[in-house]
This record gives C-alpha cells, sequence and structure tokens, in this order.
DNA sequence: CCAAAAGTGTTCCCTCTACACCCATGC
DNA sequence: GCATGGGTGTAGAGGGAACACTTTTGG
C-alpha cells in the first residue's frame, strides 16, 4: 500500500456512550482518567484508532477492554470534528452508543486498562465530564430516544428472560416519560416479537410475573417494518 | 498546542452527496475524476479535511467549491473507516447529505476546481462509483428516507415559491412510492407550516396552481414535535 | 391481613385510507 | 373543444388515549 495523499492527517478516535440498565436506572459507564490533559476527570471511555483496525472494530475493541465482553450491541452515531475539541492536538472523534445487559452477578465490575477506575453513573446525574463529552452524551441519549421507537434496542438493555414491567421501566426512562401500563403491555405485545415462557419471576414478595424473551426471528420477518413505537 | 498524542494518524476525508430535485427527478451531483486512483471513474464529491477546519466547516468549503453557493442544507450522517477503502493509504470519511435548490435558471453549472467535470445524475440510473461510493450513497438515501418523515427537508429541494403538487412529487421520489393527492394536501397543511401566497403559477398550459411558501417562524414553534409525516 | 405489583377491557376520539368528479387554462 | 393538471369531501376502519379494579404472593 503506497502512501501518495495529502500529507494532513489528523488523529481519530473513538469514544463510546455505554448504557446500561440497572434498577430502574439508566446509566453510563464513565472513567476517570489518569493522564493529563483532563487529568481526574470524569470521561466516556475512548482511544485512538490504530492502522490496522476499521473504525467498527475500534469501537468493539474498546468495549472489550472496558467490560472484558464480546459481541455488545453498538451502532455509530455521530462524528464530532471542531478544531479545538482537544487541548493537545487535532483529534477528530467517532462516537458510538452501546447497550449492556447489566446481570446482578457480573454487574459493575469493569476492567479498568487505561483509567484508574470505571464506574456506572445515572444519567440523571452526571459529574463533569472532560472535552466535548457531554456534548458527545447528550447527542447519544437523543439518539437513542429515536432508536427506541423503531428498532428493539430496549431488550439489549435487559436480561434474556424479563418481564413486561422491567421493559416499559426502560422506555419510560430513555422516553423520559410515564406510560400507561395496559397501552403498554398491548402495543408492545401486538408486534409479535414476544414470547411468552412458561416460567415466572422468582424471589419477590408479591405475586410474580410472567417471562418474556425476545424473539429474534419473529423480528427479522418483519424486515423491521412494523416496530413502531 | 503542543502535539503530545500518541502517533498513529489517519487522513480524514469529507464525501457529499448533493441533493437535487428537478422536474420531478431526484438527482445527486458526481463528479469525473482527474487523477488515480480511479481516474475517469464516477464519484461523489469529497476532499480531505484541513488541519485549521471542522469537519462541518470542510463539508461547507467542498459544497462552496462545487456550486458557488453557501449556506447549502447539509447534515453529517455516517463515517465510513474501514481499513482497505482507499487503495492508496488509510482514509476514513465522514459522509454528509446536502440539499439544493435546483432553480431554471442557476442550475447545472457547478463549478469544477477539483474534477474535469459535474453532472447532475438521475439517482435510479447511476454509473458505476469509485471507492465505496455506492455504499456511501445507499446510505444516505435511506437517512434521507428516514429524515423527511419528521423534518422539513422536502422545501430545501423546491424553490421558495412551490406548488402543493412539487411538494408531493419531491415526497413520493424520496419515499419511493405514489401518494394520495387529497391525503397528502391535508396532512401537509395540517402541519401549519406552509403559508398560501395570492400568487399563481405562471407559464403553464392548464389550470394555474397556488404557491406557497415553507414558514420558517411557524416551524421554529413547533420545536420539531408535531412534524411528522 | 396488609403491602406491593400483576394482570386485564372498553369507550371515545381522532387519524388514516380509499375513492371520483368538476374546474380553470392554454392552445 | 380538448388535453392537462388543479382542486375538493366523505364514509368507514383502525389505532391511540384515558381510565380502575381484582388477583396473587410473601411476610
Amino acid at each position: 500500500m503506497k502512501e501518495v495523499l495529502p500529507t494532513f492527517n489528523s488523529a481519530v478516535s473513538i469514544d463510546c456512550v455505554l448504557f446500561g440498565f440497572d434498577e430502574g436506572e439508566l446509566k453510563i459507564l464513565l472513567i476517570e482518567r489518569n493522564e493529563e490533559p483532563f487529568k481526574d476527570w470524569w470521561a466516556l471511555p475512548g482511544n485512538l484508532v490504530k492502522p490496522d483496525e476499521s473504525v467498527d472494530q475500534s469501537a468493539s475493541r474498546i468495549l472489550h477492554e472496558l467490560t472484558g465482553l464480546s459481541n455488545i450491541y453498538m451502532e455509530q452515531y455521530y462524528t464530532f470534528g471542531e478544531v479545538n475539541r482537544h487541548p493537545q492536538g487535532r483529534v477528530i472523534t467517532v462516537a458510538y452508543y452501546a447497550l449492556l445487559r447489566l446481570s446482578n452477578e457480573k454487574s459493575l465490575k469493569p476492567l479498568t486498562s487505561f483509567a484508574k477506575k470505571a464506574q456506572w453513573i445515572n444519567v440523571q446525574q452526571l459529574p463533569p465530564l472532560a472535552f466535548d463529552h457531554l456534548n458527545i452524551f447528550d447527542k447519544g441519549l437523543e439518539k437513542i430516544k429515536r432508536r427506541i421507537k423503531y428498532l428493539p434496542i430496549a431488550f439489549e438493555l435487559l436480561p434474556e428472560k424479563f418481564t413486561l414491567t422491567q421493559v416499559q421501566h426502560v422506555y419510560e426512562v430513555i422516553l423520559g416519560k410515564k406510560l400507561d401500563k395496559r397501552n403498554f403491555r398491548k402495543k408492545i405485545l401486538s408486534f409479535g416479537v414476544l414470547k411468552e415462557l412458561d416460567e415466572k419471576q422468582k424471589g419477590v414478595s408479591f405475586r410474580a410475573a410472567t417471562l418474556y424473551k425476545f424473539d429474534r426471528r419473529k423480528y427479522a420477518k418483519l424486515y423491521g417494518k412494523e416496530f413502531s413505537f
């Protein structure tokens, strides 16, 4: 591969807004930086794109380094390219949102290879963020607000088996408003992509709810057409 | 500004899918390349991002160089970052769609500073395109299909004064399907963002249609909430 | 028996859809 | 007078919104 391109190059980085849903709260994973600039500030996890990886691969790698997991659901949503967004040089960053099931066992223990520590923080109570990361977060939240209306991304935030009330809570917290229980159930079931299981919730001190699974096969047959919240 | 960043850098470019609407057809502006690689192939207009311009500014500049116009409506929609998408080196490209009024006077005479020639080509009849530009185009068309349902972008493709039938044609050609005339008119008028003028179409050999304008003030008052096609 | 959440139907209204004819103009 | 597109209303169906009570379970 011969390099005959004109010569201004800039660094390209990836930043990830990794969403998790836990006990009715929408959280994102933030890291505490251990390097200048913005040492000791909270920031979105991110890193530079390497020469031999695509931007998608780079985002996957960052998520893997952070959580130890592969195959996290993610989607690119915007590229931030202001000249002075990074104080130490020109860095254009490609932003991804990612969605993670926070099961009780594994939750809240991410690996921390490139930061002092990482922590899940409620999106309502974010601390000041490094760089333009608040802006990047805001656009990411906006995106999932729009996309949850036509893509079944709510199920990426839930365990494999879930109750309808849990699904409703995900919609409520992302859309930022209360929904009517009966109407919500009718609608979400009308898409025909949830499979009712023979199982019930366990360990709760009230009437146990029926568990459901997301049926990827049935969803694939819709070609994305019919899912419109 | 001290450069202390790690050292892999890549070139970043912009590619623009510039849409125009002319006599009922949706067209994009393509250039014929006069340099290797892909010399003599058709391609999307694009260029490298310069050190002192943001990606948005870079896209504006490219559109200006191409058409002589400023303030063309444009929006970033995706970044393409496969490792081998450019045969001569690592180039990550940020894609924009842009929408242009093709008025009869000025139409079809773009400047051609960085290509042999430029031409408006119907999106139904695209020639083979350089690089991954067909893919970039496809995603761009998909985006405007989605966005025309909740953003008033149709009016960016029309002259300042237009007939309702023209608006309908824009929707039909972007959505790729016929719409019912009466239902379309009811709906588009129900948003309350069109102002009926006292003027009629001129120079047609049939009953002259009423002209309308898009009313940006009224639209701004909606906060984007109510526009949902 | 009390607390907590599960689960369930109906009515009203509004919006979407389908559909066909007369009108105005230029040639 | 004819060809071309402009302009208009209604009925029926379907989907969205509002709304409250009984059931189940554990403690």
